[in-house]
Order: C-alpha cells, then sequence, then structure tokens
RNA sequence: GGGCGAAUGGCGGAACUGGUAGACGCGCACGACUCAAAAUCGUGUUUCGCAAGAAGUGAGAGUUCGAUUCUCUCUUCGCCCA
C-alpha cells in the first residue's frame, strides 16, 4: 500500500495556509469572536517540547473554535527582552538585537513546521522601537496618574560583576555568574503601584470562573491580606524616641508580651549608625541572607537596645526592645510585638535570650493551668491569663474585642495589611525597554516629552564592561529637553511590563499612534482563553491584572479589568533520565535499545541505568529536539502524540514509543483512507444499516464534548476507537453518498489535531471547500436496547438486555427465567430490591 | 512550617451528577504472512485459580442497597508559598 507521505504533505498545506492567509483575521463585529491566546515565548532560538505542547494545546482550540463559525484571533509574538540576549552577545561577542532577530526568525520557522493556525500578519517584538515606544507613552501615562513612583530600595549587588541580581540569580547568598558574597545596596528605583489596587485585585479573583482554583489561591495567598491592628507602643529609655508602631493580626495576645523587635532598617536604626555593635550585628543579619525563606530557617538573632515599650493594656509591664534579623521592613511598620507562647520565631527568640514565656492562650480541651513549654500554641482556644480578656474565644471573637478596647483607649486601630508589594521595574540593564525619564542636575526626573518617543536603544555598545553599559555611553545619556541639559534615566524596565500588555498589542499590531486601537479591543478583549504554564501563575498574570486597572484608571475609555477571560495552565513534558556507569547524564539521542536493554550508542557494552522521568531539562540531558521528531515524524504525528498520553494539566511523559505509535496511526488512518477511495467507486444503491451513521453522530459528540472540556488525551482514544470501528464499517455495503457524508464529518473532527492529514484528505474527496464543524443527531444514535446490570447484594451477576423504560416486574420475571442468575435466587428470600431504569436492578437477599 | 493537589494493571491513563472498574495507548505473549527478520495484520493481557469462583482503585474506618467517586484519620509523592 502507498505510504503516507507527511514530508510532501505538509509542506504542500503550510505553504497553502501562509499564501491564502487562510488564518489571518480581521475585526468583523457581525461575527462572534474568540480570542485565543497562548503564552508568547522567549526566542532562545530553539523551540522545546514544552512550547510544541503549549502550542498545539492552543492549536487545536483555535482549530475547533473558528471551524465552529468564531472569528478567531490567534496570534504570536515575541518576549524578546532579557538577560539571555545580553549574556549570548557577551560571550560570543554579538549584538543582543542580532542575536535576538536570528533566533527570531529560527524558531519562527520551526513553529510553522508544527502547522499552527497563526494568524503571522499579527506578529509583534517585544524588542522593536515599534512596540516599546508604546511602553514607554504608558509609563508616562501612568507616572501622569501617579502610579509610577521612585524611592529607595534595597536590590542583591554583586559588588564583582557591578549589577543587580535577582532573587533567583543569588545562590547560597552569592552571585549566579561570579560566585561573589551578594550585598544589600540600597537604590533609587521607579515602582508600580501595584498595592494600591490590592483589594481589587483581590476582589476580581471572585468572577474568574474559568480559571483554575489552584491559580486564583496562589494569587489571592501572594496578594495576602491580613486583618488585624496598629498599635502603638510607648517607649522609655535612653533615646528620644515615644512610639513605635507595629501591625499585629493578633492583638488580642497582647497579655503575652515580652520584647518588642525591630527591623534592622526601622528609622531607629538611625540612632545606632556610629554604633560599632550595631553595625557588627548588622553585618551579621546581612550574611544569613535576606530572603524571607533565608530568615524562618535562619538563627533568629537580636541587638539589644536600652528602650522599654510599655504593654499599652497593662502600662506597668515594660519589656525590652531589640533589633532582630527576623523582622523584615517590608512587612507592617518594620516592627513587630514579641509573644512567644503564641508564635514559634517569637518563642525561639525568647529562649536564645531568656526571655519571658507567658502563656495567654490555651487549647479548648485544656485547662486553666495550661502551659506552652516545648514549642509554641498557635492554634484555637480559650484566652487565659489576660485580665479582662480573660475567657474570650481566640481568635475570632478575642480578636474583635481587643482592637474594640484599643480604639476605646486610643491605643490602636483596626487595620488592614497587604502582603503585596509595590512592582520594583528598574533593571540595570542593556537589554530592556529604556524608561522615558532624564534628570537634571539637582537629580530631579523630568518625563520625556512624548514627541520624543521612542527613546530607542543604542546599538553596538560595549557589553565588556562592569555594570550597565548605558551607563557608559556619554552621547546617549545626554539628551537636551527644552533646551535643557538632561541625563538619560539608564535603568531600563523589568520585562514583565512587556507582557503585561502584550495582549492588547495583538488586536491592533500597526497602531502608531497608541498602545492599541480603541475599536479593536472593544471587539476582541478580553482573551476568552488563554493557555500557558503555572509557573506563570503569580506574577505574569498577576502584573498583567494590575496593567489593565493602571490603564483604566482615571480612563473612562477603558474598562477591560480582567485580561484573560479563561486561563488553563499545562502540565510539563518529562522525559526518562539516563545514566552511564559513571554516573554521566546521558541523552536520549545517543542511546540505543540492543535485546532489551538501553546502551551506548558508540560503545555497545557501556549499558544507561535508566532513572525516572524527570521535566525535560538541558542539564539532565533529557530533553528531545522537536525540529528532529518533525523531520522524522511530521508535525501530525508529534502533535497526535503530544495530546495523547495524558490529560493536557498533567505532565505528559515523552518517548520513543509514542511518537512511534502515533506514526504509526496516521499511516492507519491512510490505509483507512485508501480503502475508502476504493469502496467509494462502487456505487450500491441501498444502505446494508445505519450503524456508520449512528457511530459516526456518537463520535463528532464524543469529541465534541472532549474538545470543550479540555479533554484532548480522550480525543486521540476516540480517534483510535473510531479507526477499528470505521475499518471494520466500511467492508459493509453503504450507499457512496452515506459514506460519503460520514468520511467528511469524521475528518472535519479529527482536523484541530492533525490538520495537514485531515485537510489532504478532504481534498481527495472533493470536499474542500466550506469546511464546518459537523453537528450531531442525538436521536440517530440512541439505542431501544440497552443493557441492565443486575446486581445481587451489590454484586455484579449479569447483564441482561432489554428494551427501554422496562417495568421492574417485567424485568423481574426476565432474571427469574435467566439460567446464570438462577442459582443465586433459588430458594432466596428476596428483601429488597433497588431499581435505577434502564440502569440497574440491585436485589438484596 | 502553611496552602493546594494527587495516589487506579508491568507503564501512561479512562470511568459524565455515587450505579458493569481498567476505555484508549505503550509494553508483553501467542498466531498469520515470510527462507528469515523488520514492517503489517489478528488474538489475548488486573491478580490468584485448570475451572466454577474469589480478591481488587495508597492504608484504615464511616455513610449507602451500592463508593475509584462523598466524610474522617493516616502514609507517600508533587507543586506553590514561607
Amino acid at each position: 500500500m502507498e505510504r503516507y507521505n507527511f514530508k510532501l504533505i505538509e509542506k504542500k498545506w503550510q505553504k497553502f495556509w501562509e499564501e491564502n492567509k487562510t488564518f489571518s483575521t480581521k475585526t468583523d463585529k457581525n461575527k462572534k469572536k474568540f480570542y485565543c491566546l497562548e503564552m508568547f515565548p522567549y526566542p532562545s532560538g530553539k523551540i522545546h517540547m514544552g512550547h510544541v505542547r503549549n502550542y498545539t494545546i492552543g492549536d487545536v482550540l483555535a482549530r475547533y473554535k473558528s471551524l465552529s463559525g468564531y472569528n478567531v484571533l490567534h496570534p504570536m509574538g515575541w518576549d524578546s527582552f532579557g538577560m539571555p540576549a545580553e549574556n549570548a552577545a557577551r560571550q560570543n561577542n554579538l549584538d543582543p538585537k542580532s542575536w535576538t532577530e536570528t533566533n527570531i526568525s529560527k524558531m519562527k520557522s520551526q513553529l510553522k513546521q508544527l502547522g499552527l493556525a497563526i494568524d503571522w500578519d499579527r506578529e509583534i517584538s517585544t524588542c522593536s522601537d515599534d512596540y516599546y515606544k508604546h511602553q514607554q507613552a504608558f509609563f508616562l501615562e501612568l507616572l501622569e496618574k501617579k502610579l509610577v513612583y521612585r524611592k529607595e530600595n534595597y536590590v542583591n549587588w554583586d559588588p564583582v560583576d557591578q549589577t543587580v541580581l535577582a532573587n533567583e540569580q543569588v545562590i547560597d547568598g552569592k552571585g549566579w555568574r561570579s560566585g561573589a558574597v551578594v550585598e544589600r545596596k540600597k537604590l533609587n528605583q521607579w515602582f508600580f503601584n501595584i498595592s494600591k489596587f490590592s483589594q481589587d485585585l483581590l476582589d476580581g479573583l471572585e468572577n474568574l470562573n474559568s480559571w483554575p482554583n489552584k491559580v486564583k489561591i496562589m494569587q489571592k495567598n501572594w496578594i495576602g491580606k491580613s486583618f488585624g491592628s496598629e498599635i502603638n507602643f510607648k517607649i522609655e529609655g535612653d533615646l528620644p524616641v515615644e512610639n513605635i508602631k507595629c501591625f499585629t493580626t493578633r492583638p488580642d495576645t497582647l497579655f503575652g508580651f515580652s520584647f518588642l523587635a525591630l527591623s534592622i532598617d526601622h528609622e531607629i536604626s538611625n540612632f545606632y549608625k556610629e554604633n560599632s555593635e550595631f553595625l557588627k550585628f548588622k553585618e551579621e543579619c546581612s550574611k544569613t541572607g535576606t530572603t524571607e525563606e533565608a530568615i524562618a530557617v535562619g538563627e533568629k538573632i537580636g541587638f539589644k537596645t536600652n528602650l522599654k515599650a510599655l504593654n499599652p493594656l497593662d502600662p506597668k509591664q515594660k519589656v525590652p526592645v531589640y533589633f532582630a534579623n527576623f523582622v523584615l521592613m517590608d512587612y507592617g511598620f518594620g516592627a513587630v510585638f514579641g509573644c512567644p507562647a503564641h508564635d514559634q520565631r517569637d518563642f525561639d527568640f525568647a529562649k536564645k535570650y531568656n526571655l519571658e514565656i507567658k502563656t495567654v492562650v490555651k487549647p479548648n480541651d485544656e485547662d486553666e493551668n495550661f502551659e506552652v513549654k516545648d514549642e509554641a500554641y498557635s492554634g484555637p482556644g480559650k484566652i487565659i491569663n489576660s485580665n479582662f480578656l480573660d475567657g474570650l474565644n481566640a481568635p475570632d471573637v478575642s480578636v474583635i474585642e481587643t482592637i474594640k478596647i484599643l480604639e476605646e483607649r486610643k491605643l490602636g486601630k483596626k487595620q488592614i495589611n497587604f502582603r503585596l508589594k509595590d512592582w520594583g521595574v528598574s533593571r540595570q540593564r542593556y537589554w530592556g525597554c529604556p524608561i522615558p525619564i532624564a534628570y537634571d542636575e539637582t537629580g530631579k526626573p523630568h518625563p520625556i516629552p512624548k514627541t520624543m518617543l521612542p527613546v530607542k536603544l543604542p546599538q553596538n555598545i560595549n557589553l565588556n564592561i562592569k555594570g550597565n553599559p548605558l551607563d557608559d555611553l556619554k552621547n546617549w545619556k545626554e539628551v537636551i529637553i527644552n533646551g535643557k541639559k538632561l541625563i538619560r534615566e539608564t535603568d531600563t524596565l523589568d520585562t514583565f511590563v512587556c507582557s503585561s500588555w502584550y495582549f492588547l498589542r495583538f488586536c491592533s499590531p500597526n497602531e502608531a499612534n497608541y498602545g492599541f486601537n480603541q475599536d479593536d479591543i472593544r471587539y476582541w478583549m478580553p482573551v476568552d482563553q488563554y493557555i500557558g504554564g503555572v509557573e506563570h501563575a503569580i506574577l505574569h498574570l498577576l502584573y498583567s491584572r494590575f496593567f489593565m486597572r493602571a490603564l483604566s484608571y482615571k480612563n473612562d475609555n477603558f474598562n477591560i479589568k480582567e485580561p484573560f477571560e479563561g486561563l488553563f495552565t499545562q502540565g510539563m513534558v518529562c522525559h526518562e533520565t539516563y545514566k552511564d556507569p559513571n554516573d554521566n547524564w546521558v541523552s536520549p539521542d545517543e542511546i540505543e535499545t540492543i535485546e532489551g536493554k538501553k546502551c551506548l550508542k558508540k560503545n555497545h557494552s557501556v549499558e544507561i541505568k535508566v532513572g525516572p522521568s524527570e521535566s525535560m531539562s538541558k542539564s539532565k540531558k533529557n530533553t528531545v529536539d522537536p525540529e528532529y521528531i518533525i523531520k522524522n515524524y511530521g508535525a501530525d504525528a508529534a502533535r497526535l502524540f503530544i495530546l495523547s498520553d495524558s490529560p493536557p494539566e498533567k505532565d505528559v511523559q515523552w518517548s520513543e514509543e509514542g511518537i512511534m505509535s502515533s506514526f504509526k496511526f496516521i499511516q492507519k488512518l491512510w490505509n483507512l483512507h485508501l480503502r475508502f477511495i476504493d469502496k467509494i467507486q462502487d456505487n450500491n444503491e441501498k444502505d446494508a444499516d445505519t450503524d456508520l451513521v449512528k457511530y459516526t453522530n456518537k463520535f463528532i459528540q464524543n469529541i465534541t464534548n472532549n474538545l470543550e472540556n479540555f479533554s484532548y488525551n480522550k480525543i486521540i482514544a476516540n480517534m483510535h476507537e473510531m479507526y477499528s470501528y470505521v475499518n471494520k464499517q466500511i467492508e459493509k455495503n453503504y450507499k457512496k453518498i452515506t459514506l460519503e457524508e460520514n468520511y467528511k464529518k469524521i475528518l472535519i473532527s479529527i482536523m484541530p489535531v492533525i490538520p495537514h492529514f485531515s485537510q489532504e484528505c478532504l481534498e481527495i474527496i472533493n470536499a474542500n471547500s466550506k469546511i464546518q464543524w459537523p453537528t450531531f443527531d442525538e436521536k440517530l444514535f440512541e439505542e431501544d436496547k440497552i443493557n441492565i446490570v443486575i446486581q445481587i447484594n451489590g454484586k455484579k451477576r449479569n447483564v441482561i438486555q432489554a428494551n427501554k423504560n422496562l417495568k421492574e416486574t417485567d424485568l423481574l420475571n426476565m432474571i427469574s427465567r435467566d439460567e446464570k442468575l438462577k442459582k443465586y435466587l433459588e430458594n432466596k428470600i428476596i428483601k429488597k430490591k433497588i431499581y435505577i431504569q434502564d440502569k440497574l436492578i440491585n436485589i438484596i437477599i
């Protein structure tokens, strides 16, 4: 039989789609729209299997919606600013721009080989000035709205590379590249006022019904709303300090107060600038690291001041004030009150410095003499040893009551606190969007006038200097605005800014005057289905949600708060891991299977140890190159397999056997197609029966439902069943028209998954025009005979075929005559019967 | 430490609101074709048992006529936050 030539056929249709602009879309208010978007890639130069999975999932949906009559927007672009370009350019003595552009063209051709239904006319790249000039305009717009501001903030500073490091670039307190001990350094940086929208961002989650719950919970925790109280502690001691403000979620434990702890950055630290003991302590603190994690794990240390804090509810009680490494300036007011009995951190601290541990909450199943011993008790219970608070239910009643008392006595007030902090967007890097700001000689920032945008990134720069290369460019830095010589901001924007609005740009990629066109976004937004990795569950999605709020703030023309109506997070692509006898990772393509044993290709006597399947990563060498797969098996086979084995939201395991099986299956479908062509020549006048029609309708129903529910793995199972069923049916004598009609419907319903194959077959049977998603008629496959399960004492004993809507008495008659059931029921008294019509009967004896 | 989720054959996974557990695929076994192999096609494949049958969805309990599905306790694993 003729082989299916995937190389020729896939190329043919990709060319056809491109030349006919099959997937280009226009704003058309008379048509229902569907905006299907996958997270755009960073142009690293090669697509990986994760991309294949992400874009295949999106493509299946886009094609299905498009066949169902929607006007589908399915664009693609490049998240093309970022560090890798800068690093690669530095290593290879290249220009980041040309490196990035080469990568984009490579990846674009790879994506095209996958046969994605993408409107390439809308392609955007965040590193082009066409794109970032609008971003600079947004920055100025937000600045006008006072949603952008500048403040001093601590950064991770690499003293060797003279650069700022992101948290993930700090490994064990050292710079990832230089290995130098990372310092904390205060720098002036730009911030987006995301915390202004904390409550709104939290509330908005309620309406995102098509988001995974998991992601909503993650965002909720990240925003971290907590309810508590602000308390003003009176201070006595050797410094001119009268009060210290604290935030606490547990004011009800105030009677267990035994110390007050301050962040080393608290304003009171200014009094200790000259104190060598304190400076030593401060250095000690920076060694334990600045991340919250390092602090939680590390030892709790403190520096005792001569100050005393007075308990507001019992001024006779005076406790010491410490600086402590576990208090963060970011949280509350950079000061916490310590209640060791009911907070583990405070407990550890109190033990170390021999501070009082006074129990003020007892668990409900303990008596009044309960005492905290080896660890803090933070669970619910009743307040004890607390004077007028005694007996209150903790924490629900006691917190509210205590706040009431504090407010009455003007000692504090109710306070809502958010964990969400403002978004620092300054990056001391070259390869990013320049911040459109310049400073005068006093250091005052001035916006670059909109008419002078874009602030273009200079080219031909020297990357081989320490620090930010922009800082080194005198000519570029100097700018004359309104006759005044100013110095440009040399920081660039965090790349998360670029991805916070790219989905708007896709709606009108050529709009010159503004980032988008009102009419276009009114039609296309919000994104109906957004698809991407769960690793972006918090930052990217939260920033995008913020950006929409920032744009609509004080703007009546823009009222999109939620950019993504539906969200789907796909799982990772995994592969078995391999190691040679010396424990070195071995890549799958260096391996051959000889007599059921895996060994090295170049030396068969070296056997390979097979490890667990883990997510593909270069470091473990368990990656598979999509381009190689497409070349050898075809895009349709790759698409088929990446969807087949696991539900899209879970991890999938890539395997040679799996892709082989998908490859073979396409050949089988091709053989079926050839058989169909043969069969269609015999023109029967009468159909042999209606099985094929029934089956086709059922098949379409299954595929449609599975598409709607993202159960793409089940679609592949449906396709396998279809093959074996239709393969048999085709031997029966059906009318030509029956065969043709049903076969066409089947081909269309597999089109989202294997589009090249499907379209080729449709063309061969002259059914390639006006392709529409097939409908199904449930009546056509309703059976009048159904299977009824007979259970005896809850165990299945037989299955009886019967007419629908059978009366219980008739069924019991059938059961009494049934040979198989006789032995169970003879001489038995039936105690009870449960009859579910058309389904099951359970007889209890 | 906290939050969320998962656990089903040798493996990946099905089972819609509690109602025939193991769809579909991989792997394996046997058979056909072949001088032979590969490819292809066919049959079988939860475990124990020759069979009738029994057991069986991480462990233990509970609700129910009936639990993979609901509730509680525990174990292990994964992800996120700390």
